[in-house]
DNA sequence: TATTGTTATACTCTATAACTATA
DNA sequence: TATAGTTATAGAGTATAACAATA
């Protein structure tokens, strides 16, 4: 294995880390108020925009999963009422998800839980921020 | 919000994006032999260094997780032969877990699956790869 | 014919609460 | 009393397969 290939393995690792890591944190472990959002839920939230539907068959792609397992997470966060299903304009077998005032609220209530002053993103100083961010951009458009 | 705050919500919700898009790219949307383990338990994989045994209770807080959990995702490695739970030297109530040979392989297995040439960390720049090692390392240890 | 979304099913993951053994 | 691990339970996440509606 060449250096390369080792580094590449790291970093998955530690990014894969990081995930289970947040999620703790997310919970109560870490402090802070329950949310009671899944992280597939709260991944969700944070992939529509507000102001921008997203189509349910781009919604998992995007999250890696089989399309069947949208319908019940749409579901949950529907009758939750944080995000609608509306009919596409172009293609009536489309379903565009779009995010409720209530869910654009909760959306930014868990931004500011992951980035409270005391937790580990907030103390990057905004140099090493602004590269982790370039160097994720590249990695979650590229293809997989 | 201040420009840091809103840094850091944007490579926090890059930083799970990429856990949802690798997630995919391990079954086989991807390519690649399906290895037949779930996130959590590739997962723990890696978080038990060939040759050191790590106790379950240290393993639920890595995981961030309740304990309980733990008990049956080490019951499934353990069942298909790829951890063995041992007695710990100093105090009888803690089991600790360490890798099998066929654990250890599946654990390499894994981490070639993920780092493919053609798969987003391999393109990487080495500088890239190092920089974002670094960024990562101070997360991951830090307090949650 | 192909695609979008749903339903049915089985299994894994997860938190909570109650329990046993040990410290 | 406190801690490590287990069990029981309920609910969420997940893949597979089969289906209806639409393209």
């Amino acid at each position: 294995m060449t250096r390369g290939d080792a580094d590449a393995g790291r970093a998955w690792q530690l990014l894969v880390r990081f995930f289970f890591a947040q999620r703790g944190a997310q919970r109560g472990l870490g402090g802070g108020v329950p949310l009671d959002l899944s992280p597939a839920q709260c991944h969700v939230l944070h992939l529509i925009e507000p102001g921008e539907p997203m189509p349910m068959n781009r919604l998992a792609d995007t999250l890696g999963c089989d399309p069947s397992n949208v319908t019940g997470l749409v579901d949950r966060l529907e009758s939750r009422g944080l995000v609608r299903r509306c009919a596409s304009p172009g293609d009536r077998r489309v379903r565009v998800l779009a995010l409720t005032p209530a869910g654009t609220r909760l959306r930014s209530q868990t931004l500011k839980q992951m980035t409270g002053r005391h937790l580990p993103l907030a103390r990057l100083t905004a140099d090493e921020q602004r590269t982790l961010i370039r160097i994720l951009e590249r990695l979650v458009d590229d293809e997989w």
